[in-house]
DNA sequence: CTGACTGCAAAATGTTTGCAGATTC
DNA sequence: GAATCTGCAAACATTTTGCAGTCAG
């Protein structure tokens, strides 16, 4: 049973995410310029989930400005190349996360005040590898949101 | 152990579709019109999933046309009376699902062709409930995704 | 009658694309 | 030098909103 992807791709977490993203590159004969890097370090230094807009205002207040087009473009080359994972939650766009030595994890989210409780569970990672072999789908990654309300909401909610 | 949420809200799911959106719009002194009905009957009557254009369309060719104003409005109060599910999944825009006695269930999406595989896993149900009360969390729902490539996609994509 | 609803068209998002000039290899 | 990039602005796709007239209660 081969272990399920997660959209990690992690392998070769030991390169630098410039090397991978230099090598990525390479392989399919795209150039290096100093916006794609630009880009990759401005995502890799993203403190959780970010979507576009928010990488953009980052990148323009620490004065290594891109603009939309290249940043869309290059967002799509990170993801293809594993070092950051595309997510679309509840919202009508899409936010990244960087992916770079990073373990697998999911999510609660608590309705009232936005705190995200990361979780991992083994068990349910085997569950769903043993769905998909049913299925004969072969997963990519996945998307595990419990949303609901933390401790402290509760009792401050009760 | 309290029986994890899924955002269905299926309880009284013995009244009609129509019945529990005349309740739920009484109570919010909202009016119950023709449109708002041939909406709620159009969304009860596509098979599985289906977006906003596929339904503005059936309506269309069924000869009860709603303007797309009126449809997304509408869809809106299905969502909060609990009618329908709407997801956001890898593409742009949402699509939504009948939520009338249906029961809980997941979703695969294939990257490709974007069939949906429905999926239930009561044990990994088990393990949600289990995770959430080790953190105190109250659960109302989740969303659980696996995207990858479907049996067929594999195929042709070799 | 009054406030909510509808359709329309315009606006607002979020993302993609065509193009001309700049840049990488 | 050739092919790929960048930024810009325009195009797109989806969803929301303002408004004037219509309709449900």
């Amino acid at each position: 049973m081969t272990p399920i992807a997660h959209g990690d791709d992690n392998s070769g977490a030991e390169r630098s995410p410039e090397e991978r993203l230099r090598e990525h590159l390479k392989s399919r004969n795209l150039r290096i310029t100093p916006e794609r890097l630009t880009v990759l370090h401005g995502a890799m230094t993203q403190s959780g989930h970010f979507d576009a807009e928010e990488l953009l205002e980052a990148l323009r207040r620490s004065n290594r400005p891109v603009s939309r087009a290249t940043l869309y473009r290059t967002l799509d080359h990170l993801a293809e190349a594993g070092l950051v994972k595309r997510h679309h939650f509840q919202e009508g766009h899409a936010r990244f996360e960087s992916n770079f030595n990073r373990a697998h994890h999911d999510h609660m989210v608590c309705e009232r005040c936005g705190q995200v409780i990361e979780f991992v569970s083994e068990q349910i990672e085997a569950l769903q590898e043993e769905i998909c072999e049913q299925h004969g789908f072969r997963a990519h990654g996945h998307v595990h949101q419990i949303f609901g309300l933390c401790k402290d909401c509760q009792a401050e909610h009760s």
